[in-house]
DNA sequence: TCACGCTATATATTAAAAAATATAGCGTGA
DNA sequence: TCACGCTATATTTTTTAATATATAGCGTGA
């Protein structure tokens, strides 16, 4: 069996500054409020959901992560107002591609091994 | 300075069956009629165009380059009627999603650090 | 028949990416 | 004031990807 799927990346300065990943990464935090939750949700380790936050705080013109240090609950991070307006742009960008191309995408499917 | 742009693969069992990388190698071994050349032409090692050949061919449920052993010219590969119709079908989609997505990639361009 | 250039494949080396580990710093609340 | 849990960062280790290198085999044409 074989699935398929796109996958749409948005590129910027040799790094992915939007895709899959980062998405759900940003979504993640949405729901856990803090980067540390939202890798340990994804099985990733917090040093890696650092660093692709920090390459989306860079690669935008603003934080689409902000975060806070210290407090009751040791800290936490949140998805900006900016960042929320990013990932539904992204999110649209994806529903409006894999739409346009729905019926080349089933061709191309028939056309894979099934195994 | 930071230009965009959108890249659309298309995975199969964890392995990307078609996407840009491929799709430049498929037309070059239509140019250039051999892997290796098509390797060469790409700044690429030989061991990875193979490599990439192999997954296309395995990925489809025919292969999409074939290969000739010996000979006068030692050998060489080719792009078969499958393999074209793939590869149209692939820049087709490329095409038309990013048509429909163009004016959300401005708009995330426009939210893009511009360094 | 033999050199040529390509496919096909294996192995070893190098480079890059990811994960693991460690540590410092922060601010709240007990 | 001190433990807690998170951010932030550095360093090391492990894993993965890519390159480099080597070798066998093939069929044509000189």
């Amino acid at each position: 069996m074989s699935s398929i799927h796109t996958k749409i990346q948005l590129m910027s300065n040799h790094q992915i500054a939007m895709g899959p990943g980062k998405a759900c990464l940003l979504e993640a935090i949405q729901l856990k409020g803090s980067i540390s939750a939202a890798a340990a949700s994804m099985g990733m380790s917090y040093k890696r959901a650092w660093d692709l936050v920090n390459i989306m705080n860079n690669s935008f013109n603003a934080p689409l992560v902000s975060t806070l240090i210290g407090g009751s609950k040791g800290g936490g991070a949140q998805v900006t107002a900016f960042g929320l307006q990013v990932l539904t742009q992204y999110r649209e960008v994806e529903l409006k591609a894999n739409a346009v191309i729905k019926d080349e995408i089933s061709a191309l499917q028939a056309m894979l091994a099934n195994d």
